[in-house]
DNA sequence: AAAAAAC
């Protein structure tokens, strides 16, 4: 608590109190933003939105904090549109406006997302939003700047080279969001972002968000914020407790066949496997594919062009799994999402509570998966010290040793990179891609949806009754059981 | 150990 000392907090509630939830026709907003609420199909707040949207409303700085998948989205944009609505100036022709609130997101996707929120809910009123993210075409960006707009939704460094051009002037805007705000205030993002804050007014209305701040992070965000109110709901750094969460003990040989078992046992229909690296997560959709399985990859090696489709496809339930690095694991709202996979324990603890907050979303329940293998104790530890749990490390048991796959041969390894420059690096030089045929569809996974009807248990229990599992934590922090564990040459770094 | 974000 000691962190938050400074700060005027709205108390978080405690998970058992019940508020009857709050209706959104309450709140005092323009009419035209409550019939675009109410088009959303929108009736009650979430704890977040209840307690920030006033707090906005009368026009406080506001660093807040809640769970993945509890619309923090609306929080933000329903009241700054409210306010940006009283402060109207109708006498200026609107090709003449200033920019008056500017939002940053970490990626492109999410940017995109966060701008057709602000659109559905400006969408009665005269308010223009416009997106610019890097990887398309600045053209329709500049003269959508240039016709004049209100709401600017931006990834940084495609910001920048519109400033730079002078297609949008900055100097007017009277409201700032940071969304996943802890992730734009890191080392990677933090010279764009305070790049960008220089163009901007020093009065205004600044807001972050994010489902993660560290003590770090809060303390560094105050030097961005005036007299700022924190909001938080249920304690930060907080998983979705309607999400599932399974640690499995693995070998790199075994991850993907475990994955496959699990996604049959339970009947799941769709997942994200979330991958390290680019060329990673580029290898495992295509063996995933190889396997049957309907699968798209996204991540940043990747034209914006095929990213945008990936992502389509899955959301349309076109394909089965989406492999995917971090570019997906923030903010992303796929409805329905059965279940995350993580093929890789990510390498930042927070991440891991973006990753798996892609299912559970807006009270659905969701699987989340983490397949561990034994140099990832270092990691799950910081998982658990971030989510304050114990996380229980279970041992699956495959249906056989190597179901689907043969061990690889150093030729078929080195014929495989080759397919992947191929088929995931398109030469530049003109001409089609020439990929393998795409082998026959797994019957399973193609097969329509249908809630689980599973009866029995799935294997990790039964594998856990057979021979009780402890608490993965109590063999990590002593340093000499780490190597009863998993066999460790070296013992793991000493807490700090 | 990586990823993301501009050309």
């Amino acid at each position: 608590m000691s962190e938050n000392a400074s700060l005027p907090v709205v108390p978080a509630t405690a998970d058992a109190e019940p508020a009857p939830p709050a209706r959104f026709d309450t709140l005092p907003l323009d009419p035209k933003l409550l019939r675009a609420v109410a088009d959303s199909g929108y009736l009650t707040m979430t704890p977040i939105q209840a307690k920030a949207i006033p707090i906005v409303l009368q026009g406080c700085d506001v660093m807040g904090a809640a769970q993945t998948g509890t619309g923090k989205t609306a929080a933000f944009s329903i009241p700054l549109l409210q306010r940006m609505l009283k402060h109207e100036n109708p006498s200026v022709s609107p090709a003449r406006h200033p920019v008056r609130a500017l939002v940053l997101a970490p990626t492109r996707e999410l940017a995109d997302q966060v701008a057709d929120n602000v659109k559905k809910y400006a969408k009665h009123t005269q308010l223009r939003s416009v997106v610019v993210f890097g990887g398309v075409d600045m053209k329709p960006q500049t003269a959508a700047l240039k016709a004049g707009v209100e709401v600017l939704i931006a990834t940084p460094g495609r910001l920048l080279d519109h400033i730079e051009a002078k297609n949008c002037v900055l100097n007017q805007v009277e409201y700032v969001v940071l969304d996943e705000a802890d992730r734009m205030l890191d080392i990677g993002f933090l010279p764009d972002l305070q790049r960008i804050l220089s163009f901007l007014p020093k009065a205004r209305q600044t807001l972050l968000f994010s489902a993660t701040f560290s003590p770090e992070i809060k303390r560094l965000a105050q030097s961005y914020l005036q007299d700022p109110i924190l909001v938080e709901t249920a304690r930060p750094n907080q998983t979705a407790s309607t999400v599932e969460q399974r640690f499995i003990s693995a070998t790199d040989d075994d991850k993907r066949a475990i994955i496959k078992q699990i996604l049959k046992e339970r009947s799941i229909r769709q997942a994200i496997v979330f991958g390290n690296s680019k060329l990673g997560v580029a290898r495992l959709a295509r063996a995933f594919e190889r396997d049957g399985l309907r699968t798209a990859a996204l991540h940043g090696d990747k034209s914006q062009d095929e990213r945008l489709k990936s992502l389509d496809a899955f959301k349309r339930g076109e394909v089965d799994l989406l492999v995917a690095t971090d570019v997906a694991a923030r903010g992303l709202d796929i409805s329905n999402l059965p279940a995350v996979f993580n093929f890789d324990v990510p390498f930042n603890a927070e991440d891991y509570v973006h990753r798996i907050g892609r299912t559970g979303r807006a009270g659905a329940s969701g699987l989340a998966v983490t397949l561990v293998t034994k140099s990832d104790a270092r990691l799950v530890a910081d998982i658990e010290k971030l989510i304050k749990r114990t996380i229980d490390l279970d041992v699956y048991e495959l249906e056989s040793e190597r179901p689907r796959f043969e061990r690889r041969t150093r030729d078929d390894a080195s014929e495989r990179s080759e397919r992947y420059e191929r088929a995931d690096r398109p030469p530049r030089a003109a001409g089609p891609v020439q990929r393998a045929p795409a082998p026959p569809a797994d019957p399973f996974f193609n097969k329509p949806y249908e809630a689980s009807t599973r009866d029995e248990p799935p294997a990790w229990e039964k594998a856990k009754a057979a021979s009780p599992v402890k608490g993965l934590s109590s063999y990590i922090k002593p340093k000499r059981q780490v190597a009863a564990l998993f066999g460790a040459k070296k013992p793991a770094p000493a807490e700090g």
